[in-house]
DNA sequence: GCAGTAATTAATCAAGTGTATAATTTCAAA
DNA sequence: TTTGAAATTATACACTTGATTAATTACTGC
């Protein structure tokens, strides 16, 4: 009886192997479902390997939820581009209602980590900060747009309007993510944008890009 | 060595029993936490005595999510008194931002539910029927708002409207629930009204109750 | 009070979990 | 080509899980 053959790889390799294996066993088995065993088969390797690149099954799914989170933050901030704020906030409301970003996998995911905060410090931690990036980037372009508009652009003003906006695209996510509405009739782009605009009281024209 | 006492219960209140348990034991220590001897420990039984009601735990858990998701929506609904529609709405919203709806134990519960949705076709439909039943109710209200101040209350405006005022309503819950951002010195109850009478083109002044 | 029935307990099982460790294999350096 | 160190595998262990079953107990109807 003969071993199975491998190759050693970098510990980045290996360890991004590992996570994105972890997060394809969470999105298609839930958090249960991933197992040592499930990872390590998913990654192509045996499962006494994951002890090498992580103290244990905690932290290497702590590590998967950092990853995720950071790469969604990332991927609906690069939606922004350039030029004034109206229209960089614009990009990052596209892109926070459109795949990648609003997408079942990654709805996923995300339910399955979110499920873990409040009895798991570790991850609460994790979430909180991912949570704030994403609150700070919202309250900054929308305290531009105020200026930009003119409007009351009070530090109380952009507060509250900013945790509307964070929470209307936050419920649209879910919703578009969940794909319980047949939703593809419809521009949620534009819907997305039409009552971001209405909220800030910001002229609807200059939204639609 | 002698047994542990015990008394018998009705069927109806042992269900009721191990499901507010399982509850419990989700909001506390997470689904993985709520495990059959948890559940039994909570319940004042031993673990055999589940599998006379429940015919197994999958079936336990998705009766715990059953009841816990109905009444959550039932007590939201309960906001909704009676009087002209944005009356109505105007309470159902009070509801939705404030205990024991938007609560960090709610939330906890409803993100560990979430999570299973995805790779368990059984709870994927307890969700659905829950879901239905709030967007519904919502559509109706909204339907009816629309009406009574004169606005384009046509099918598809009526179903947009609703659309944004749900994810609105889910996201303001979501992060109140949580509990990340300071709320206390904030009137959250002002702001989802203000933001649903901007959103649905209404006069803020009759949503203030 | 008594008997029978059904609820409940107690004890056990097989399967799956995360973890630990020793035996192997790969690869780079000499 | 050889050697040595590090990565990887294979195996095993202790523990927890959900489930099963027989023994016991509480309660109901007579």
């Amino acid at each position: 009886m003969t071993r199975r053959t491998f190759h050693r790889e970098t510990e980045a390799v290996r360890q991004n192997d590992l996570i994105a294996a972890t997060l394809d066993s969470v999105a298609e088995l839930g958090l249960a479902g991933a197992t040592v065993r499930e990872v390590a088969y998913r990654a192509g390797v045996t499962p006494g390997l994951i002890r090498r690149y992580f103290d244990n099954k905690e932290r290497l799914v702590a590590a998967a939820y950092r990853t995720f989170i950071s790469n969604l933050i990332e991927t609906a901030a690069a939606g922004c581009g350039d030029g004034p704020a109206h229209a960089r906030l614009a990009g990052l409301i596209r892109a926070s209602v459109t795949a990648p970003v609003a997408d079942g996998r990654t709805l996923s995911i995300w339910a399955a980590f979110i499920g873990t905060v409040n009895s798991d410090p570790v991850m609460a931690e994790t979430h909180r900060e991912g949570y704030q990036a994403f609150r700070d980037l919202i309250e900054q372009l929308v305290g531009e747009c105020l200026r930009e508009c003119g409007t009351d652009a009070s530090h109380q003003s952009i507060r509250q309007h900013a945790i509307v906006l964070n929470a209307l695209l936050d419920g649209l996510w879910i919703e578009i993510s969940m794909g319980g509405d047949d939703f593809s009739r419809m521009d949620v782009v534009r819907i997305a944008l039409d009552s971001t605009a209405t909220l800030l009281g910001i002229d609807p024209a200059e939204f639609r890009e």
